[in-house]
DNA sequence: GTGGTCTAGACCACC
DNA sequence: GTGGTCTAGACCACG
């Protein structure tokens, strides 16, 4: 359910919350589905359990999951809210993108042609 | 030619350094252009000298620029490198983000008027 | 691990990073393989922490070497290729001095019974 | 007879002196040969004249040269020492990466192959 | 004037 | 504890 890039410089507990982020708005982690617990996530992933902590509490003040003592993490019923930052977030990123390929000269066609191929091939190439 | 924002979270050496790349980029820094030197833009900032000195190394390290000892900082004259490699960036960016709209549900029709909006418009809405 | 030669012209960071490029091709720094921390290898040495980090952050530009904030600095897993250029680079450069010899008038012998001599001698001189 | 590299983090005059000891050491500058006046090196590479009178004075204090006044500087009659000295000096270049290469564990053969390939070409392949 | 290196010491985030 | 950034200010070599 997670990973650490260890190389990779974001801090790991925003790793774990931006991970999350990411398969709630793509269905994924379903609503009211049970988190790992905090030791076994520690032990699988060899992280100090601090760091896990952290990322839990983080994921509960964005809303993401719930947290029921004595029961474990939960991912929250109210997840519409996160799919729309996500479009919203994602969109804005490609607006800035074409942007800056306009000003440099890229051709309206050619951006376009990427995004029919990717919405012609059928499948999900999800890795 | 270069500014800080200080709300920014990345660090003052790579703001620098990615304003110089984007204006290289644009067209807007041209090979053989001198930079300021590192005192001047130092006081003009407001920022250490050694933090532009770092930018400056970081640009050269990049092959954005080359120190002439005794002489100034130059744009450097083989620029056409970043431009190919800021119009991969930006594609692969967008290709990103356009897959996890389409995983997320989000029909084609939607970002290509989003970026027909864009090059609709005639004016450069840069800065 | 490392050592500080103040005689040397060559800056400070420079000698450590060149010194652990020649520790990790000769098999004596081994790939994760932790190195110093910065302060204390800066009041090892009676360095700058700066000067320090400076050399760590060369090392791992050169993909010598991975930082891990919070961690440490460790030696990359992949160290095949500083073997590799290693090598090109020590042969590069006995070509052009073989070259040069061989346009004042040395004799191809003496070059030959000069590495002759090094290979001879069973034991490896280092250090 | 002289070129600048702009792009060579070695300082200017250190280029000259270099170029000529080189000349020198090859037979391409022979004694009692005239190096250009200041004035006309100077414009020619578009450089400082003090710096091309850096170049000539450290010439001079290596025992490279001969400095005339009122005529010019000329290449010193006594450049047996130079040519014994470059030899020297490749030769400990060549005993030091020789041995690197055996520590690393490169074959002898590989070496001597080299130096036969070199020493085999009947011409001189020097740029 | 220019860039390059280094010291001394502060502050931050992460683990 | 760790690495990363930044400031303040000195010193050097080069042109």
């Amino acid at each position: 359910m997670f990973y650490i890039n260890a190389r990779n410089k974001k801090p790991i507990y925003e790793q774990l919350c931006e991970q999350l982020r990411n398969q709630v708005v793509e269905g994924i982690a379903v609503p009211g589905e049970a988190l790992p617990s905090v030791r076994s996530l520690s032990t699988e992933l060899g992280i100090n359990p601090n760091t896990i902590q952290r990322a839990y509490r983080m994921m509960e003040e964005e809303g993401l999951t719930v947290s029921i003592p004595g029961k474990g993490n939960f991912v929250s019923m109210e997840i519409e809210t996160f799919r729309k930052q996500k479009i919203a977030s994602s969109l804005n990123t490609i607006r800035d993108e074409v942007k800056t390929l306009k000003r440099i000269g890229i051709q309206e066609q050619q951006i376009t042609e990427l995004i029919k191929d990717i919405y012609g091939g059928e499948g999900d190439d999800q890795g």
